[in-house]
This record gives structure tokens, sequence and C-alpha cells, in this order.
DNA sequence: CAATAGAGCGCT
DNA sequence: AAAGCGCTCTATTG
């Protein structure tokens, strides 16, 4: 059972409960617009659990119980069935929001653990009722990391996770989605099953994550979660520049549009794929050269590319997209329109990483995904990044690893002309082109460079040799020649991957992997009887080796960029292999050498090939080189 | 009308 | 028979 809390006397009593231990779950409901964005929502509801006890406390709800239990009614008239709008007796009186915080202060500054389910968000949210406190400090425990650490395969939301352990199944109608349009007795029920299951959650897998000797990678993850919060203030933009690049992208695809229409004779939804599809391939008479995986004639940029400066419908066609696409992604999604609201709160984007949103070990990113900006030495890349703007007085810093991927595959393959690439100062595609070709390095050609890339590609990702040859524009039997020559060259790659399944396939009761820093990844498919999810399994280990241990890499610097941080100093960005913060002008250049050696410091040596990273210093991203 | 699937495309 | 993501648009389904 659970304490509803309305008076202060009763939030008095729970106060004094909770400060008596030293950990407590804890969950929040929030409302408005923009509900989903801690730096601006609005908490209506606020759960607490921990042992032996659980309160609920409703901050400004606001209904009561439901008046009419029809959802739906005839019109006598019409006899259609029309929505009846929900009727609700006044909601009982409850605490202010102000009172509440001020009494839970204590409570959320101190030195107990403070757990929730996806805790950034639950703390962050809570953070700005405290204002001038910035944000509660750890320890923290967070369960949906916990599920994620210990099977990255599985469902990680609360409802499935309690349905899996407890067999409990509360909430059918999404209450938690729009608390606003429930009745009072039913979000209180929903806020306190939440909060209580956080509890019996983290109760059941803080012991499991010891069990699995994942300790010091949870402790890693936690303090990620800690630099999540530092993260949580935002990525200062230029507005008005974004507003310039909306005139300016709505005039080149008004511009685009036309030379398509023109083009193809006639007008089209160009956004409508079975339309391109017609076009294309009936009116236009071209040859489908690749299918979806249903069967239909594909129209992506692939498919189309034979055909670019031949068929003016196709020319005109990829023009419209990458400019639609720059559009409506990265100016409109930003912006808002009629539809959609703004992501751009307080001249800031608010991109939520999410440390368990891969299975390897990565972030995923959203609201906006800053992970997927154009590249910069694009043209819409350059603006995109461009929009980032740090504050007057404040410089950009940004660093990125170089070749991090092919530098963990020579540490796990040891010893062999890659690693001794790396040791000799030479670049991995470099060197694998040298010893593929048989020249010396400074005879390696662009062409030679660029097939090495592709074998990178046919070892880190399992490419098999028609990928090769597409990549290396070359054919098939040319592209077999390459790969036996380069298993030759390179033989401690192949020994690397063979014993690398050898030992995990053997793993039970799963198979699975661990990662540089120890993060597992489960792979039950590599005991699969089917023999095509087999060999998927077996491309995504050597992948999952490789980009998980990165993924180790950047998130351990970025928790030692946190911990070195300067004063002023805010860290903006993380994307995979690159980090990107914001630094006083006057200390910007000790500043660089934070971040560098959070990177690639002493400490960070943690290969047997040197790490590197080259540090910018600039006001706008397109300066970095 | 809302939710979901499919295609496509941006990134490392 | 190329790993890991998220967003937008259209078409289909409940």
């Amino acid at each position: 059972m659970h304490q509803l809390v309305t008076t202060p006397d009763q939030l008095h009593d729970t106060v004094a409960y909770f400060e008596a231990q030293d950990a407590f779950a804890f969950d929040v409901e929030t409302v408005g617009e923009h509900r989903g964005v801690p730096a601006v929502n609005e908490i209506t509801w606020l759960s607490l659990a921990t042992k032996g006890a659980c309160a609920v406390i409703p901050l400004g709800h606001p209904n009561g119980e439901r008046l009419s239990k029809a959802t739906r009614r005839k019109n006598k008239a019409t006899g259609e069935w029309e929505p009846v709008p929900a009727r609700f007796t006044d909601p009982p009186k409850q605490l202010r929001p102000s009172q509440t915080f001020a009494a839970l202060e204590n409570l959320f500054f101190s030195d107990r653990t403070k757990i929730a389910h996806n805790a950034p968000f639950d703390l962050l949210s809570v953070a700005k009722y405290f204002p001038g406190r910035g944000f509660p400090p750890p320890p923290y425990g967070d369960t949906i990391v916990a599920a994620w650490m210990l099977d990255e395969n599985r469902l990680l939301g609360l409802k499935s996770l309690d349905r899996e352990r407890y067999g409990l199944d509360y909430d059918h109608d999404n209450t938690g989605k729009c608390v606003e349009k429930h009745p009072f007795s039913q979000v209180q029920e929903y806020a306190y099953l939440d909060g209580r299951s956080t509890w019996l959650l983290w109760q059941d897998m803080r012991p499991r994550l010891t069990a699995e000797g994942l300790d010091d990678m949870w402790a890693l993850e936690m303090d990620v979660l800690h630099c999540l919060l530092h993260m949580g203030q935002g990525v200062p933009v230029d507005t008005t520049a974004l507003a310039e690049l909306r005139t300016r992208l709505r005039a080149e695809m008004e511009h685009a549009e036309a030379e398509v229409y023109r083009a193809a004779g006639r007008v089209f939804n160009l956004g409508s794929v079975p339309q391109k599809q017609k076009i294309l391939y009936e009116e236009q008479g071209l040859k489908p050269r690749k299918r979806t995986k249903t069967g239909a004639p594909s129209t992506d940029a692939e498919a189309l590319a034979p055909y670019k400066g031949r068929n003016k419908v196709v020319s005109a066609l990829l023009d419209y997209q990458e400019v639609s696409k720059i559009l409506s992604t990265y100016v409109e999604g930003y912006l808002g329109t009629d539809e959609k609201p703004t992501q751009i709160f307080n001249g800031r984007i608010y991109p939520m990483l999410r440390q368990y949103g891969t299975v390897t070990g990565r972030f995923s990113c959203s609201a906006p995904n800053v992970q997927n900006w154009p590249r910069p030495d694009t043209v819409w890349g350059k603006a995109i990044r461009d929009l980032v703007d740090p504050l007057p007085g404040f410089k950009l810093l940004v660093a990125d690893y170089a070749q991090i991927e092919q530098r963990i595959l020579a540490h796990f393959a040891g010893a062999g002309a890659l690693w001794q690439g790396f040791h000799d100062g030479i670049d991995a595609h470099t060197a694998t082109a040298a010893a593929v070709f048989g020249v010396a390095p400074e005879d390696v050609t662009k062409q030679m460079r660029q097939v090495a890339k592709a074998i990178a590609f046919a070892i880190n990702y399992g490419a098999g040799p028609q990928k090769v040859a597409d990549m290396s524009h070359t054919t098939l039997r040319r592209a077999k020649q390459i790969l036996a020559t380069h298993e030759k060259q390179f033989p401690e790659v192949y020994r690397y991957k063979a014993k690398l399944l050898r030992t995990v396939r053997s793993r039970r009761p799963q198979p699975y992997l661990r990662t540089l820093l120890g993060r597992k990844r489960r792979l039950p498919d590599l005991l699969s009887h089917d023999s095509g999810r087999r060999a998927k399994a077996e491309r995504q280990l050597v992948n999952s080796h490789i980009q998980g241990s990165n993924a180790d890499m950047t998130k351990l610097a970025m928790v030692r960029l946190n911990r070195n941080r300067l004063p002023g100093m805010q860290i903006l960005l993380s994307v995979h292999d690159e980090i990107a913060a914001m630094c006083p002008a006057d200390i910007a250049e000790e500043g660089s050498r934070v971040l560098h050696d959070a990177m690639a410091g002493p400490e960070m040596q943690l290969l047997s090939v040197p790490v590197t990273t080259d540090v910018k210093i600039c006001d706008r991203w397109s300066e970095a080189k």
C-alpha cells in the first residue's frame, strides 16, 4: 500500500521516513506541450518508494473522479457515434510544488542513492524546482540502465519489465502518456505502481550486476549518467541563422521541385514511393537496378545512381531529395511548423543522449538526433553544424578519435602489419593497401586506399566479396582475389576472428562477448539452427566487439572530461568517436588540453597501439578541419 | 482518427 | 549474405 500525501503534515512524515533510508526510488509524471523535455516540462505527480514505504504526491492534477462512464454516445439525429468529452469532479486539495520540493530538497541533495527508471529524465525534471542548485548529486541508480546491461536484447520499458519479472500487468490505457486526461484515483494508482516497481526492480537487479561481473561497467555507466545530467543544459543554437537557412532551402526546394515536374512532363507527389516507381520505371522506361525487401523496384539513391546525369528526371529528383531532407529534418524539424512543435527552447536544443539506446553500448540520440548531422565536408553539413553557437566569450572545442575502430581491431588482432603500421605512425588504410598491393606506403594511390577502406568494412561489418567489389568499383573476381591476399598478409586478423567466435560460442547459458572494458553483448543466435541468423550473429560478433569497445572508450573519455572540466566549460555533444565542448575563450588552450587528455592522455592508452586525437579550437564547427 | 509499417536517408 | 542508430513522409490498418 501507499500513502497519498496532500497535507504538510503528511509531507513532513514522508520526508522523515525517506531521510532515514540510504536509497530511494522516485518517478515523476509530467504535463505540458513539452512534457518530454525535462528543461521545460511541469511535474504534476511525484511518487517515492523505498524499503517498507511508498508515497504518492499529487502536485496539481486537474481532475477528480470521472462523472460519466461513457466515452461515446449515439447522436439521435444522425445515428452516429460521437465522443463524449470527459467530465470530472473537482480534484482534492493538493500540495503546491514549491512547498513540496522545499521539503524534499535535503533528501534529493543528500548522499542517498537516487533511483529512477531512465533517471536523467526524472532528475532533470526535478532539478528545475531547485533553482540555483543545479541537479541532485550522485550516487544514482537507474533501473533502465541496469536492465539493459543485464540483457541488451530485451524490451526495457518499466511495464515490460514488470510483466516479465512479476507478471504484473497494470495500465492498459497508457495513463502516463497523458495523465491529465485521467481521473485522480487512476493516476494515483499508476504513479504508485511505477514508483514501487522501480524500487523492486532495483532490489532485484543491482545484485545481479555484481553476479555477472558488471560492477566496473556499472560504475562507469553511473558516471556517464552524471555527465549526461551536466549535458542537460543543452546546446545553444543560432536561431537567426536557422531561419535564414529555412528561407534559402525553401527557395532551392521550389526550384528543384519545378525541375522534376518539367523533366517528368507532369506533376506528382515527390514524396510518394509508388508514384516515383510509376514515373521512373513505367513512364521513363528505366530498368530497376534493385528491389526493396517486398520485391518492389527500389527508387533509392543507390538504385538511381547509374542514371544520374543521363536521365533528367533522376538528376532533378536526386537534387530535390537532398534539399528536401535537409529542410524537413534539420531545419523545419528544429524550428517547428504549424503541425510540429519547435525543439528549440531558450535558444537551445536539448538532444537526449540515451546511454542504453543501442545493443553495442553506444549512445543513441533523439529530439533532435544530432548524431546524424550531415558531414562537415558538405555544404549543408557546414550550415547545420554552424548552428551550434557558443555563448559570447566562449570557444568551441571539437575532437574525434583518429581511426579508432581500426586501432581497436589492431589491438585485438595483435602483432602484424596493421599493428606495426600504427606504431610506425602510418594511416591504417594506407598500411592495409601497401600490404595488399605489395607497394611502399608512399606509393599507395587514392584507389588503393579506397580498396583498403572496403576491406575494413568487410572485416568490421562482415561485408561479402560482392559488396567489396561494389565499394572498390571492381569485379567480383578481383574482389575475391584482393580478400584472399588480405588474408595472407594479415593472418592475425582472421585468427582473432576465429578465436573470438570459438570463445564466445562456448559460453553458457547463452553466448556473450565482453568488450574492452567488460561490457557484455549476448548473441544467442550464434547457436541458431537457422544458418542465415547464425551468419548474421557472426557478423554482429566482430562488429559489436569493436564498436562496443569504441563505445567504452568514448564513454570513459566523457566521464574523464566531466571530472576534469575547467570552470565554465560545458560538454555539448558526443557522436560515437567525437566529443564537442564549449569553453571560456580565455582558457580555451588549457581546455583543449583537458579534452585531449580525457580522450587520449596516458591513462587512456588502453590499447597495444597508440590512441590519438586532434582537438580543434574554433568559433564555428565548420572551421574545424 | 490514431497507430504502425515500409521506404528512404542522414550519421559513425 | 553490411554493423549500429533516429526522423520524415506516405500508405495501410485497426
